[in-house]
DNA sequence: TCGCACACGTTATAGCATAACGCAATTGAT
DNA sequence: ATCAATTGCGTTATGCTATAACGTGTGCGA
């Protein structure tokens, strides 16, 4: 799907994530905002879905939280699927890739004749600097 | 860890998940135990806890939602990854593991020199009968 | 110009989870 | 036996996460 033009909300949205450290919840994402006219959770909340759709933002179900995606190119082509680790420690949040896992839940799933339409990975412990 | 005799409140919570076709959210479950005499979210969650801790129940992060381990005794030799795939349509929920995609998430992981505390892995899609 | 789709704003509400307090029962070391 | 520590329990209150329902405005094609 091609990325269309954001509009005001989301492209604040975006922005508070593109520039924050780690991943932010709904909450945040709106105190952070609050400054340039945003009032309500509904309005992170819609820009967040478009945000997703687009393939620019992942949820962390594990965290409630959510990240600007590091590689938004790669996923114009719905190119598989995306993993994460998430230390506990520093809140640090890497995203990657891997065909192989990617290959055998593929697999897996099919064995049993079951229609994926979104994988969750994530990976929670403590990064180098943290352990 | 060997499981030790549940409480009362633990043996109550489990019976709810156990003789559930799929999985359950906190609150669902304290409204099926309030005949039993649960009156608060509190006396659900800390039972949760502890079947947690115990690897009698599972946690699904994608719908905040608990299920039963469907094979408790592997689990009491800690053995490796869960993943789960969650059909949208039925809500039927098919616990799984596989040790090829342990050992390369366990490679992967080793790589950034992350230290592995849980690993979360959920498929939602539909099943066989819901395509 | 009419109708439609879409983004937006607001209020209210629903759903998920924990903090903080105190009490009771158990255990186990002295 | 007794005291202290631990664990589970009950209750009230609160906080965090997410969506329902309603209406407004704007752009755009039939």
């Amino acid at each position: 799907m091609a990325t269309p033009q954001l509009t005001k909300n989301q492209t604040m949205v975006m922005d508070a994530l593109s520039h924050s450290e780690g991943p932010l919840s709904a909450y945040t994402i709106l105190d952070k905002l609050r400054d340039q006219g945003f009032r309500a959770p509904l309005q992170v909340y819609r820009a967040l879905d478009k945000l997703l759709e687009y393939g620019l933002v992942h949820r962390l179900e594990s965290l409630n939280a959510f990240v600007a995606c590091t590689c938004p190119h790669e996923h114009e082509h719905d190119h598989g699927v995306t993993a994460f680790t998430i230390c506990e420690g520093c809140g640090q949040v890497t995203e990657f890739h891997d065909i192989a896992i990617e290959q055998r839940l593929s697999a897996l799933t099919r064995a049993q004749n079951f229609k994926t339409e979104k994988t969750t990975i994530e990976i929670r412990g403590h990064c180098q600097s943290c352990a």
